[in-house]
DNA sequence: TGTACATCAGTGAACGCGCGTTCACTGATGTAC
DNA sequence: TGTACATCAGTGAACGCGCGTTCACTGATGTAC
């Protein structure tokens, strides 16, 4: 955590503190207590400071999201990278996504909220998009059924992403050794989908 | 909706109402609206006066989600029963989750969180038992693959409940005749499941 | 190298907001006899 | 059928909370000459 050197009137890189503020903050305690407020706190700074920085709590959001984006991103790339065959790569795609929704809760929701909850960010929506590319063009090697190639895109995503929203409310407990115990692996082996 | 009866001192059926005036909120205004003041506002009481018939906001929440569940168990069944055979009734109770999903979208996010973010509540879990159990039963009809019958079901579950998110957050938007434009019975033909 | 000055990035007090909750209260309702 | 009384379900004022935002301010930094 970056914070004001003591007794220094400016800090140096508030906005980046405030953004490691803020994913600390995400980590730590959740998405509902991401407020500037807090992240001004935790960067060591009053707590009008960030208005110098970001166009209110959307505008903080919005960059912290850009730098979840570039994480997600990074754990599907992983996953891809272990395997060499196509439907192998989409399913490493598919647990770095897990991992992700896992290891990175608050984060995972705060990136998958309707482009309408953000404000108009370049940087952010250029992350999206990175992100996205990943997922599309893993899946572009696959055979495609009807709809074409983005119906592909969207069965995998769907899937992936359905099974971390029910990890996340617990209707689904990978590991707990009971009814919830469901593994990615077999769920993804009814996705009739060959290389 | 159930207001009080001017200058009358009981209201009759204050928790009913209270029910009512938050189903109402959620849907013209959404999940963050939902508040004990407004619930009161709207049943036409002030604001102290739900203290008497639930246990804070978690409890009215807990109190409207089991409706939540008697709807979308509704719309799951409805679909189902246009079907005649084992995975058209699937696919057809996808299509009523799907309807839940998007003609009642802050009551599908109010239903679908962890159990832990509700107070135990016989009743609710009663609700979400039995829509569950449409869910399994209606998915047992099918052939299981790795992993058996939980398998199979979650397998349904994570691609429709994956492509109601989708759609929520506009990275799906059925009949926009763009690249967002997917349609989930296309989706759901890439699922390997036969009677 | 020094000086004058504009700009920048902070501070801390204050404001208004809606929220849940508490409290003393009051009038209607239900019950015992 | 009346009456006394306990209980119930409301009211409205008040409180404290954390929030975003505004404001006058101040001291450090950067720049022109």
């Amino acid at each position: 955590m970056i914070r004001k050197p003591a007794n220094q009137q400016h800090h140096g890189n508030l906005r980046e503190a405030l953004i490691l503020a803020g994913l600390q903050i995400l980590e730590t305690e959740g998405l509902k207590a991401l407020t500037l407020r807090r992240c001004a706190k935790l960067a060591g700074v009053s707590h009008a400071a960030p208005t110098h920085h970001f166009e209110g709590l959307p505008g903080l959001k919005s960059a912290i999201a850009t730098r979840g984006y570039g994480i997600f991103e990074r754990l599907m790339i992983e996953g891809i990278e272990a395997e060499d065959t196509p439907r192998g790569r989409v399913l490493g795609m598919c647990r770095g996504y897990l991992r992700f929704a896992t290891e990175h809760r608050a984060l995972f929701n705060l990136i998958f909220v309707s482009p309408r909850d953000f404000p108009p960010d370049e940087e952010r929506m250029a992350a999206a998009a990175s992100a996205r590319r990943v997922l599309t063009q893993t899946c572009a090697e696959l055979r495609h059924g009807a709809g074409g190639s983005s119906t592909t895109e969207v069965a995998v995503w769907s899937l992936v992403h359905g099974f971390a929203k029910l990890i996340e409310i617990e209707r689904v407990v990978p590991g707990s050794g009971d009814a919830r115990d469901v593994d990615f692996d077999n769920v993804f082996s009814f996705l009739d989908v060959r290389a």
